[in-house]
DNA sequence: GGGAAACATTTTAGGCTTAAAACAATTTGG
DNA sequence: CCAAATTGTTTTAAGCCTAAAATGTTTCCC
């Protein structure tokens, strides 16, 4: 695990003994306020989809990821797509299908896969709910420029290589 | 509701109609990436307290609030901070206090009002705990130079201010 | 062909989370 | 003073979420 290691300064040959641990500080408050943002985002929309149409955040997640694919997805995409556990998509598809948003079948030429598509009924749902969601986007970041939004799109890229790569050197 | 009737371009006094409703898709889009970002590092911080301590994140994070209060907080206090539910809170509490980690008592003052403090376990812990979970932090940002982080520090205070603006404007 | 490995999903056990209602204590304004 | 509003916490009911084990299916490869 390099990151130990890294937070100690380098011995400078014979002279000096172990440095003072570096400060990580800076790091620390960004990720809190990325996590501030994140949290106060979500729970305003999850209150809005709950007031305005009585549906659940994941639900709404899940029906926006099968909205962008007519063919229908298999659970391990929608769990990978998503970033859930694979537990909790098999749940989350079960009310769905249920509430009669989702339809949900054996792939024929693979009996392990099950393939979820969105109903009539879900996708009408859905578009109606996506384009008010639309708006309280724009509305909760309305106060940033196109200059901010796109500024914020690069660093946030750059940020999630950056996880990404630290996480994977985790898990080889 | 404003968002929504902003959604619409302004009537053009008597000649022209309504326009196509507003693109907001760059707004969606850094959305879904501030929020994928969140996700891939929560996901990361939950797994390596899980590993490294066998402590949950909601836990790590109660003791980090608790830290910083040497005097201890009211449980409401702790709501606030970490913005999730009092009824949340309460069951998190609980469990620490079962485990040692937390003391709790009820005000002098105001016999309403629980006051919790980390017991020496808990502080211990905490910080042998924090020290690590700073260095995963640095790596996991690590591609990002220190003027990345200022800039990203920066826009996303300007997010979250847009945020609580536009949420206090739906609850007044 | 057939066993081992890989894969997709479900199940399990436990914990987290929320919104809303209920309860208890304090503060406020006639 | 005292009823009403407010505040702090807990309870309730339902759903979300994870990690790990279990189950069923397919692929690999000898």
């Amino acid at each position: 695990m390099p990151a130990v290691s890294d937070c100690i300064e380098m011995l400078d040959s014979e002279t000096k003994a172990v440095e003072t641990p570096e400060d990580h500080a800076e790091e620390l408050r960004l990720w809190l306020r990325l996590l501030t943002c994140t949290t106060l985002i979500e729970g305003e929309v999850r209150g809005r989809l709950r007031q305005r149409f009585d549906v659940t955040l994941p639900r709404f997640d899940l029906m926006a990821q099968l909205d962008k694919a007519p063919d229908g997805m298999t659970l391990s995409d929608v769990s990978k797509r998503m970033m859930v556990s694979n537990g909790n998509v098999t749940g989350l598809v079960e009310r769905l299908v249920e509430s009669g948003h989702l339809d949900r079948r054996t792939s024929e030429t693979d009996r392990r896969v099950q393939v979820i598509r969105l109903t009539k009924l879900g996708r009408a749902e859905f578009r109606r709910m996506a384009a008010e969601h639309e708006t309280w986007i724009a509305d909760l970041f309305g106060d940033l420029t196109p200059k901010d939004v796109r500024e914020l799109m690069r660093l946030l890229a750059k940020t999630k290589a950056s996880a990404q790569k630290s996480a994977a050197a985790r898990r080889p």
